[in-house]
This record gives C-alpha cells, structure tokens and sequence, in this order.
DNA sequence: GAGCCCGCGTAC
DNA sequence: GACGTACGCGGGCTCG
C-alpha cells in the first residue's frame, strides 16, 4: 500500500518556535523554528519513507468558522515577530525541498487534511505530522499522527488512552470539554475525565443531552442543562470538513528531488551548518544524535586515584555539578561531580546517591581532596562550567577556592542573546545540534522531581558527563560569536571575572538584626489588626481584605463607589485608584494603610528572617548576573534590591540591615547615573554643561524649560522637570507624564516640546538610536552589550512602540549596568592589591555597600571612589555618594 | 496539595 | 495603548 506524509506546517512552526531556544543567524535574523522544521521534514521524509508528501497551511484571512462563532480563536495571542517573520524562510524551505503546499481559502489545514485523509480512504495508509488534538479524530489504523520531535505515534489505541474514548467519539468529548486555545466554550464544570466517562454511558452527545437530568454530577447536569447550545456549537467548531475543494489528490501526490543547490544557499543564509555539511556529504545518514561519549563512573578509592591520574593531564576541565536545585543561601553539598578533559570523554566521581546496589564508597571529601590535587597546584588547568559563581561559592565553602573560570556557558550564551535565557542545557545542546536533556527532563521538576540523590549513580553520571562535554564543544563556537557580535571584551574583562565577586559577595552575606524586625513585627500585627477592624465597621462586613477579588465586591457593589480603572478580570483596586476613593469615603484610605503594612510585614518583616542561615547568622541572597535583558542583575532569596527606602514605615526595614561585629556599612552610590549617561551619547551640551558644574540638574533642567533662574525654581517646577528627566529614560509620553504629575496631558506635551527645543542634543540622540535599532535589529550598550529587538519592524503600532522604548531604555540603563559592572571588578581587584579587609556585600543597580571596620573607613571610601567615578571616562564626569553608619539606612 | 497566573507593590 | 528593568507576596484557579 502507498504511503502518503502531511506536514502540518503551523503546528510544526508553532511547537519548534516554542520548543526552541530562539536561535538566530549573525544577521539577527530568527532561525529557531525554521530549522526545526527543516530536521522535522529530513527526518520524517527519511525515517517514513513516503510515495507521496504535501505541506498544509492555513489560509491568510481565517476560515469559515470565524462566521459561525465571532468568539473562534478570538483570545490568542498576537503571533510573536520573531514567528512571522520566519514563515517566509519556511516556505522557502519547502520550496527548496520542491514540496507542494497545499492552501485553500476560507478553510483551515485541519480540513485541508481531513479531506485528503477521506480521499485517500482504503487505499493509502496516511501519516499526518502533527500534535493537534483536533486531528485525533481522523486516526484509523491507517490513518497515524506522528510526533517526530518526541518520536511518537499516535494511532486508535493512544486516543484511547489519552481520551478514553475512541476517535469516532473524540468530537463528541471534545464538544463537552471545548478548547480554550480556539476559544471553543464547551460546557463548564466538564473536564476530559468527565466528558470521556459521560459519552462511554451515553454513546453520543446527542443523546446525551436528551438525558441530561439524569446525569449524576451535579456541576456536569447543571451545564449540559443550561449550555447544550454551546456544546452544539463547539461540536461544530471542531468538526473537520472533508469536502474542501483540492487541486491535488492523494494520488497526484509523490516524492521529488530536492533542489540541492536552492537548499543550500538558504542553509548558508540561516546558519544551519550541521544540515549544510550533511549536505555537502551527501550524507544519507543523520548525523548521530548522541555524540559517542564515554563517562567513566567512579564510586571507588581505587577508581579515583586511577581518575585523577588520567584528568590530572588535562589542559581544561569542564566541570558539571549534580545537587539540589540552590533555593537561596549556601548551597547544600552536591551528590556528585562529572568532569570532562575532552569533548568525547567524561568521568564523573559520585558520592551522595543511594543505590543500595552501589551505593559509593567515596564521600564529599574525597572528591574536595581530588579537585584540590587537580586545581590548587602550581598550574592549574583551565576549567569550564555552566554557572561557574555556582561552582565557585559551592566549592569555596568546601574549603575549595578555585582559581578564576575559564569560560562560563550560560552567561556567554547570556552575551549572544539576552532573550535567550531559557534552559541552557537544552540551549547548549542546540548550538551542536546533538539531543541532551535538562536535568528537569532527567528528574522531573518541582515537588514530584526525584531527588538527586535518589537518581541512580550511572544516569546521573552520563547526564552529568554529557552535559560537560557539551560545554567543552560549545566554548569554541561561543567564542567565535562574542569575536564577531563585539561581545568578547564585554566578556573577558568584566562580565568572565565577575563571577568571582559576586560569589564572594554572596557568601559574605548580609548580617540581620533579627530581634528588631521581630519587634517590627508585633508592632505592625497590633497595627493591622486595629485598622482591619476599623475596615470591617466601615465595610459593615468582614471579608479578605488582601483579596482584590473581594475588595471589588465591597468597593464597587456594596458601598457603589465608581470604578476606575479595569484591569484583564475585573476592575483595578490598586493605589492610584484607592486614592482617588479616598475622597469619596473613608474606607479606601483604610486600606491603602492595611495595604502598606501587610506588604511590608509579609514581604520584608517576616519572610528576611527565614533567610538567615543558621551556620553564618546572615542571609546570602543569590545574584542572577544577567537577570534582565538590559544587562543588570537581579537578585533572589531575598531580592534586596527592592528594600523599601521611600516611605517612613518601610525605611526602617533598612535598620535592620546592619554591620558584622566591630565593623560599619559603607554604601557608595553613583550620582544620577542614568542621566549622565544619556549626557554622554547625546552629547547635549546644555546637559554636558550642567553635569560638569556640578549643578542640581533636574532644577536646571526646571529653570531651562520654564524659562527662569534657578534660584525661582520651586519644587512643583523641580518635580516636573524630574519626572520629564526620568519619563526621558524610560520614553514616556505626555500621557504618561500627565498621570504621574496629575496635570492635563496637553500641558505635559508642551512641558515636553519645550524640553526638546532646550535639548536639541537628546531630541537627536533618541531618534538616531530608534534608527539604528530599526535597520540593525538591535541596540548596543556602551561596553558592546547586545539586545535584539525584532518588535521595532512590528506591523503592530503598540508593539512597534513598545519596543522604541525599550531600545532607549536598554541603551541607557544597560551601559549604567556595564560601567558599575566594571568598577565591581576593579574595586574587587584594588581591594585586594591594598590589602584592604572591606567586603563587598550588596549591589542595588547603582550603589554597592562594604562592611568594614571603623579604621579602614577612609582608605576603603577612598579607594572604591575613585575606582568608581574613574571606571569610564564619559563626556561628563561619574559623581559618586558616600555614607557609613551602623546600619544601611544611616550609610545610604 | 502543587503549580501557575493575577493583581499588586517594592526597588532602581 | 500610553513608563523601562526586576522579584515576591497572597488569593484564587486548575488539575490530579
């Protein structure tokens, strides 16, 4: 029998582009999705060996089921840019491939495919590439869907399983449950389980909802009741047409030459150099998907004395750490250590796993002695991981202190693309084209994860092992990349080197006067409960005052107050609007005061002592180097970058932030970084000259666009120009203005026009940026540091907007990120050569704060200034502030 | 109960 | 639609 392959291109191009890191070609152009779909087609062309394949598509401009429900597919998402902008590449793909595609308007592919699958009936058996559910319906036992990525049939017997239901039953279940990504309704309260089991009783809906009273459960009665209609209608919805008019059958249908030379110059182009030298192979053979590799097991003395002899000899180690996922603080003692010398060959020392067949012999200390041997002699070899300030804290509270990494797989992944930051393994293991798992995948993810030291001692090992050596491939090809984007200074001389501050960082902690936030604590428990009583008699009802759900209920129902603002489910209980109500009644106020108590008490208060690890009496928050897209870090476990500092109440959190024993806190704190910053690429010379007299520049800024002398500038002046100044940064518009200083848009906009004819320089700079972003796809930072924006060629004007704003921003706030980066690792060095005992502890953006005693205050406030105002010389020179005291609201 | 999203609020 | 970058809390929903 003939066999026929349908390519279900959208859902092909969907999954790889989700499934995918977003992969991209030196030209910035998006390449994920299109090269899943090329290795889906060669391996689904080669392994299935059809007579006969088609792409189906859906047409531009909907189908017919757009006319029976207006609400079909009405709440998906927008197509991401970087997906639309790939579906040309694709159809040059298959062009290549010499492939028909087969698209009819006002019908979808799924009838597309229904259609040929009932054309084809008995005589050809069919395989349909797809994930679709909605294509379940049409699986026979010569009819199969096929899954290449997973490498999966499903054929009558996995509906059954999956549905419980037969494929001639799946509309009918389908009706009941409905699809929320097409946005087809169903019937509440039934779900798969209840559908398949209501349909198994009945036969049919139909039927079914003949005899709706009799059914059981009462939420399933209650909706066939009332929604049989909608059911109806999601039946329809969901039933395939075969009756679509087809210029080509099944049997017109056959296997082509691919036009070779077409492929590979699109190869070429994309980038996809494992297809290309497969190509210029003639290689019919895939390449292997598992790169031969050897991992050598060591749970003996024996075998690591005979380990060691053979790594000692390695010029590079790629080190991969197995242990539990780090949730704050120190991290725990991993269960193992797999360390490669070579692409191809691993060994990996376990000790914490409980095989009870092979439980090892070797504990955590023989393996700290065998990394001493190999990396405190006199010259150490290279080493390699994939977070290396992990390695580094981990190993150095074992009493290992590493020598500076060699390369860091993650943050130079980081370098090549921000946006690019989901699992790197996986990540990894696309940029060389072989399959590697996560860990998640190897152990499961959250509370259902198998614990690492309950997975057996051999799969971890190979995990492990793989996972280094993939690291070991992927530095050449990282390398080459930062060569050619301008990324490789950014990453040798500053982000490379951080990695070893901010360990250290981490491990000195933060010291917490646990008793004055217990005290805070009682007091703001008494507080809160005199002011929730005080909201019950108002409320005249007693109700879950953090609930905005709730609150809507009391606010907008009871008491009538008008609504304001709307949010995605509801209306918007947030400040702006319980200010604004607050004149109304008395209520509102009430709760903005519950409100700020309850955040700070359950966010700060209570959750910063649960931190403090008991061995070291401190917290260590963890610092994600590259946790936003601009280039600054975040910070979790706590997040101390977000300690209140702006209210009365709040900033005596700060109090509790306090010295070592003996020793004072030292903050240091870039003046108005941002703005000299924009100073500096816009060359302005109003703002250049203000900046380098030393001038208040928000109220020059005040005075130039009023026109006025400074001395007559009052605050409401200073405050606008201010927020002019930071509505610059963060490219704000007049409405945006307006509603942070509460004045009517059109005086915004004019504050804003006479703003630009003062700063004609910054008029400029904004635009030239926007330009240059728009015909290169990306921005740049000071240092070189990159961020793809593909939204600047949106269709969409808010997306296109949006992302304007953000290639200011980026400009802007990542080169601040990059210069107090740099001065991190200079004042980090400098420290050092002064043999100065200050230890860097905190890093909040723009200021960082030491611990030090008392006598070396002046050298340590010394030393970090000038490290810090002399890390760049700008057009306009870095001011930084100094304080010390006790604690870190006295310091700041 | 775990996991996720939402609304909200804290910082720079 | 309208101001950029983060993290984390409690409520509440879904799923098993």
């Amino acid at each position: 029998m003939r066999k026929i392959l349908l390519i279900d291109a959208a859902n092909a191009l969907y999954r790889a582009f989700f499934a995918l890191p977003p992969l991209r070609n030196a030209a910035g152009e998006p390449t994920g999705a299109v090269l899943g779909i090329a290795n889906m087609l060669r391996k689904a062309i080669r392994e299935e060996k059809p007579d006969g394949v088609a792409v189906v598509m859906d047409p531009p401009g909907g189908s017919f089921r757009k006319r029976l429900f207006k609400g079909y597919k009405a709440n998906r998402d927008a197509q991401p840019e970087d997906l639309s902008v790939q579906i040309p590449m694709m159809r040059e793909l298959i062009a290549a491939w010499n492939l028909p595609i087969l698209q009819v308007t006002d019908f979808e592919a799924d009838d597309v495919i229904a259609t040929l699958v009932e054309q084809a009936a008995g005589e050809f058996e069919v395989v349909i590439v797809s994930t679709d559910k909605d294509l379940m319906q049409l699986v026979t036992d010569k009819v199969v869907l096929l899954d290449t990525v997973k490498d999966r049939r499903v054929g009558p017997d996995q509906v059954v399983e999956r549905f419980g239901v037969t494929p001639e039953h799946l509309l009918d279940v389908r009706a009941l449950v409905g699809d929320p990504s097409d946005n087809i309704p169903g019937v509440k309260g039934i779900g798969e389980k209840g559908a398949a089991k209501l349909i198994g009783e009945w036969g049919n809906l139909e039927t079914l909802l003949e005899h709706a009273a009799e059914v059981k459960a009462k939420k399933a009665r209650e909706g066939l009741q009332t929604q049989a209609d909608e059911a109806r209608l999601s039946k329809e919805l969901a039933t395939l047409r075969t009756d679509v008019p087809l210029e080509l059958g099944p049997a017109e249908l056959d296997l082509p030459e691919p036009n070779v030379e077409v492929m590979r110059e699109l190869y070429k182009r994309l980038e996809f150099t494992r297809l290309l030298a497969e190509l210029d192979r003639g290689d019919e053979q895939p390449a292997p998907p598992r790169a031969a590799l050897k991992v050598d097991i060591v749970t003996t003395k024996k075998a690591l004395a005979a380990s060691l002899k053979k790594l000692g000899k390695a010029k590079k180690l790629s080190l991969v750490l197995v242990g539990d996922p780090e949730q704050g603080g120190l991290v725990p003692e991993p269960v193992g250590i797999a360390l490669a010398g070579s692409e191809d060959a691993a060994a990996y020392w376990g000790t914490g796993h409980g095989d009870l067949l092979e439980r090892p012999e070797i504990g955590w200390e023989d393996v700290c002695d065998g990394l001493r041997k190999l990396f405190e002699g006199a010259r150490p070899p290279a080493w390699v991981a994939g977070n290396t300030k992990r390695v580094q804290t981990l190993l150095g509270e074992s009493g290992i202190e590493m020598c500076p990494p060699g390369f860091d797989v993650e943050l130079a992944a980081n370098l090549v693309d921000p946006a690019a930051q989901r699992g790197t393994s996986v990540l990894a293991s696309q940029w060389l084209g072989r399959e590697h798992q996560s860990w998640e995948e190897l152990a499961g993810r959250g509370a259902k994860a198998t614990p690492p030291a309950e997975v057996a001692v051999e799969v971890a090992g190979n995990w492990a092992g793989e996972e280094a050596c993939a690291f070991l491939a992927l530095e050449p090809m990282i390398r080459a990349r930062h060569k050619s984007d301008g990324t490789d200074t950014l990453y040798d001389e500053i982000e490379l080197p951080l990695t070893a501050v901010l360990s250290m960082v981490e491990r000195n902690g933060v010291r917490i006067d646990e008793a004055k936030l217990h005290e805070l604590s009682v007091e703001y428990e008494k507080e809160l409960a005199r002011i929730e009583q005080r909201i019950y008699e108002l409320a005249g009802d007693e109700f879950t005052i953090n609930s905005p759900k709730q609150l809507q209920v009391i606010l907008f129902e009871k008491l009538s107050l008008p609504a304001i603002k709307k949010t995605k489910t509801g209306f918007s209980t947030d400040e702006s609007v319980l200010e604004q109500l607050a004149t109304e009644h008395e209520l509102p106020g009430e709760i903005l005061a519950w409100r700020r108590l309850a955040k700070l008490k359950s966010t700060y208060v209570d959750a910063l002592p649960r931190l403090i690890d008991p061995r070291t009496g401190r917290i260590h928050p963890t610092f994600n180097q590259v946790g936003a897209a601009t280039g600054r870090m975040s910070s979790t476990h706590p997040n101390v970058q977000n300690i209140p500092i702006r209210t009365p109440e709040g900033i005596r959190i700060r109090e509790a932030f306090i010295a070592a024993e003996g020793n004072v806190l030292l903050a240091f704190d870039y003046s108005q970084v941002e703005l000299r910053v924009m100073a500096h690429f816009s060359g302005d010379a109003s703002l250049i000259d203000a900046f380098a007299k030393g001038e208040d520049v928000h109220r020059r800024t005040a005075a130039e666009v009023n026109g006025v002398d400074p001395e007559d500038v009052d605050d409401a002046l200073r405050a606008a120009a201010k927020a002019i100044n930071f509505g610059i940064i963060f490219g704000s518009s007049a409405f945006g203005i307006a509603n942070q200083l509460g004045i009517p848009q059109s005086e915004a906009q004019a504050t804003i026009d006479r703003y630009f004819d003062r700063y004609e320089g910054v008029r400029r700079f904004l635009a030239d940026t926007k330009e240059q972003a728009k015909e290169r796809g990306f921005v740049t930072t000071l240092m070189g540091r990159r961020r793809y924006l593909p939204d600047l060629a949106s269709r969409n004007r808010g997306l296109r907007m949006a992302a304007e704003r953000m290639a200011v921003n980026t400009v802007i706030q990542g080169t601040a990120a990059d210069l107090i980066k740099k001065a991190m690792v200079e004042v980090d060095q400098a420290l050092r050569d002064a043999e100065l005992p200050a230890r860097m502890i905190l890093q909040v953006h723009d200021e960082l704060v030491f611990e030090v005693p008392p006598e070396h205050v002046a050298a340590t406030t010394e030393l970090v200034r000038a490290c810090m105002e002399g890390v760049y010389a700008l057009e306009v020179p870095l001011v930084v502030d100094v304080g010390s005291g006790p604690n870190w609201r006295i310091a700041h």
